[in-house]
This record gives C-alpha cells, structure tokens and sequence, in this order.
DNA sequence: TCTATTTAAGAGTAATTTGTCTTAAATATA
DNA sequence: TATATTTAAGACAAATTACTCTTAAATAGA
C-alpha cells in the first residue's frame, strides 16, 4: 500500500474540510460520519494534524476542528508526511539503509526518479484543488459514494 | 511502504539468482547468508515464487532453487505480482473500493499515470538487467554492502 | 456556576505482517 | 539401503498497524 490507513483518512478528512472552508470548526463527529470513518480512530488521526499546526481545535460546544491556514497554502504532501512520514520519500524500494548515499541498489536511478514524481504530485496540488475538484466533477471520497460535496 | 518486505527479499535473492544463472540450485540457505535474510523467512517466501513456476526446487543433497526460466524473461513486475499481489497496481491512492469505475476519486488521474508509470517500470526490467548493472557497476543489494557480486 | 458537548490522552483489543522453530518429505550419494 | 542434506509445511511468537473504549480536560451557553 502506498499510503497507510490513517494518511489516508487524514486526506479524506482535510479535503472534507478545505471544500467548506469558512472559519468554523467542524466536529470531529460529524467527519467521521460523513466520511465513514471510526470516530475515535478519526480523532487520534486528525491529533497528529493538530500536533504539526496544519489543524486546530477547540474542546467543547461549537468545538470541533479546522485548517490552521488556507487549504490552499496546504499540500497533499503536508499531510502525508504528517501522518506517514518521510519514508515513502526518501526510502529505498529495496529497504536498505540509506537510500543514495555511498553505495545505491540496482533499482534506485528508476524509483529516485518516480519517488520524485510523486512527491512533485504530491507537494504541487492543494487540498482546495483537490477539493474544488471533487465538488466540481461530483467525485467520491467515501466507498460507497453516498457523500456528497454540499 | 512501497513493497512488503517480503517483496524485497524475494526481489534480492532472484536478482542474486539471475546474476549467476547456470542451470544449477543454488541451496536456499547460501542465498540468506549472502542476502542476510533469515533462511525460514526467505524459504517461505521462495515458496510463493516457486507456486507460481516462476522458480524451481529440488530437495536433498544438491538440492536448492533456480528460476524456472532465463532471467531474462522475467520482470521484476512478475516478482512483484507474485509476491504482493496486483494491489499496489489497481488500487486506488485514498483506499476506496474499485479504482476507477464508476466514479473515481480526486486523486485518481494523477495517481493513476503515476501508478501506470510504476507498471511500466517494473515491467520493462528484467531480473538480469539490473542483475548485470548491479554487476557491472558494483551495486549494493544488502545493508551491509559487503555482499559482492562474484 | 452548572451542564452538556467536544477534543485529548492513554489503555486495551484485533488483525496483519514479519519472523522463528519444529517436523515431514524428498533425494543425492556413499 | 542408510545417511546426510535440503525444501515443504505448518504451528507458533513478535512486531506493527488498525481500531475500540474509557476517562480526563476544556469550554460554550444556560
Ligand atoms: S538505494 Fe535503493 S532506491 Fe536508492
Ligand atoms: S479511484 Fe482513487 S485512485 Fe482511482
């Protein structure tokens, strides 16, 4: 799997809310309902998104979280690394130590080249473009598709 | 991570195997100590490849593992199927049931040329043309990097 | 101030992946 | 045929990832 379980409910949470973007905080609840995702699981997610200040929140009535700046200042790589860390970036598709440096495997001049690929994918498109694409062309961020994009 | 660990260890032990293909086992046990993968781990593994005739066994004395064919003929993309499956292929980036059809998701084109792109990749390459890189310009297939390509 | 609501934190469970160990089956060779 | 060697198979254990549940802390609003 390229991306975890958890990077990717970090990204279907965040693009949720970078397309209803207004200043509000959203409850954690309510994502996790739309989405489809366990509550609690959800909230220990979006925690490490708070943790690195790409997320706020705020406890109690009308609490709830929200995008700390812009969705459209916030890569999907941001949220990548956040949760899932470097490693699918900098790692070597062989597992050794040390990808590049000193002594590279028989793979690493084909994979360096897609990895960069998909960083450049990854850190070159917005949440809000990503968002504002799904609600244009009606796209789905939960299997069954019963979301909609309000 | 891109590809399970046993991937990668089947990867390492049939790029060995194609870098000194003669006709004859080489015994399971020589492979882990050269790669220093555990020999239980790396039996089982060769197991699956050789489910799927893409190696050979012989028990006993002289025994050991070969690949089914010339190196040449085969891809790392057929190692990689056999051993991971053909998700890392088809599925989708944010993890929602069939890729694809019907309605995709907001990552979908991008990550779909780029997972096309890993196809290609995988596919283009056989065991014994990174073998011979690996050869030719000394490249490293252990952590250590003490293993030498005789 | 009191209460209901909501995130934070952490313990605990389940599932999957990774790795170990033991025994059985096959086979080359003496 | 007897023995040593090697893969096959399967039970088991450890580590990681995925998920659940309970309790604490914060805060808006009555
Ligand atoms: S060293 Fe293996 S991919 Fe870079
Ligand atoms: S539907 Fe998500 S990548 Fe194809």
């Amino acid at each position: 799997m390229l991306l975890s379980k958890s990077c990717v409910y970090g990204l279907r949470a965040t693009l949720l809310l970078a397309s209803n973007q207004n200043g509000n905080y959203t409850s954690i609840k309510e994502l996790s309902e739309k989405l489809d995702i366990s509550f609690h699981f959800l909230t220990k997610i979006l925690q490490q998104l708070t943790a690195v200040d790409l997320m706020e929140s705020l406890k109690g009535p009308k609490g709830g979280v929200r995008l700390s700046k812009s969705g459209e200042e916030i890569t999907l790589l941001d949220i990548v690394i956040a949760i899932d860390g470097e490693d699918l970036l900098t790692e070597c598709a062989l597992g050794l130590p040390g990808c590049g440096i000193e002594k590279p495997c028989p793979l690493h001049d084909m994979w360096a080249s897609t990895r960069d690929e998909i960083r450049e994918m990854l850190e070159s498109t917005s949440l809000t473009q990503m968002a504002n694409k799904g609600k244009k062309m009606n796209l789905r961020i939960t299997a069954d598709g019963k979301f909609t994009w309000e």
